[in-house]
DNA sequence: AAGAACATCAACCGCAGAGTC
DNA sequence: CGACTCTGCGGTTGATGTTCT
């Protein structure tokens, strides 16, 4: 609680308005990422050189700036993805935009807002029959709803509380899961379902690095970075040392 | 053409959970 | 064990663009 101290010290120097990114902001967080990865968002803008709160350069990289981010509007398979996990789910926006790679809460939210919402109640039945009638339709409705392979859990999308505890336990278990029939690959391919850049940041994160089993780093084909080459001989390298 | 109303999206806020010391 | 810090989530709001009158 009251974190991000720095968020303060925004707050006074903007006071209170809201203030859109550059493009040289967005190009210093982006550089200075690929230089040294995501360590700690609280410390990072003040070694990037941006006056931005932590939480700030955190939203707008996650929103925005992820290299793995759909830019283009919602297909028809999506929205009716949104509207069948919303169902299941509400509005929990994190576990349902885990079944939307490239898609982020916000955008997963505000569209929800903007022309979903509508559709979930009585009104405007009319306009959103079509997409009611293929949810029915379960042979035309193609959500890929992964399991956990350890619990074979479809109603949650975590296995645990959190990501590293997650990764830990494919660890621990994976003696364990392979014996019941699941493999590794298996589970990689869970975690790769549920949230495919996730492990970029858990490579690049400090803390993290004792927790996570090799294998999710020796994956060289997967660099979700990869768009951002010109710093890739050092970005690998760098990543737990303060600039 | 101008202003009001509406729609969209980026950004912010507050809180809770997990980790660390 | 409690205090503190960091991170992530969901809700909300402000800015801007678009449509309507």
């Amino acid at each position: 609680m009251g974190n991000f101290l720095d968020d303060d010290i925004n707050k006074m120097s903007t006071s209170l308005k809201r203030v859109s990114w550059s493009a040289e902001e967005d190009e210093k967080l982006i550089s200075y990422i690929q230089r040294y990865g995501i360590w700690n968002w609280s410390q990072m803008p003040k070694f990037a050189g941006l006056s931005r709160s932590g939480k700030s350069c955190r939203l707008r990289w996650l929103n925005y700036l992820k290299p793995d981010l759909k830019k283009e509007e919602f297909s028809k398979e999506e929205e009716e993805s949104i509207l069948h996990l919303h169902s299941l789910l509400g509005n929990k926006w994190s576990a349902i935009v885990a079944r939307l790679p490239g898609r982020t809460d916000n955008d997963v939210k505000n569209y929800w807002h903007a022309h979903l919402k509508k559709c979930s109640g009585k009104q405007n039945l009319q306009v959103c029959q079509t997409v009611e009638q293929d949810n029915n339709n379960s042979s035309s409705f193609n959500i890929q709803e992964p399991t956990c392979p350890i619990t074979n859990d479809i109603s949650s999308s975590r296995c645990t509380t959190s990501s590293e505890d997650q990764h830990g336990e494919f660890r621990d278990n994976y003696t364990d899961t392979s014996s019941q029939g699941t493999t590794f690959d298996d589970l990689n391919f869970f975690w790769d379902q549920l949230c495919p850049f996730e492990n970029l940041e858990l490579r690049n994160t400090n803390h993290h690095m004792g927790m996570l089993s090799d294998h999710v780093f020796q994956d060289s084909n997967y660099d979700p970075i990869s768009s951002y080459t010109s710093c890739s001989d050092d970005y690998n390298g760098s990543l737990l040392l303060d600039p």
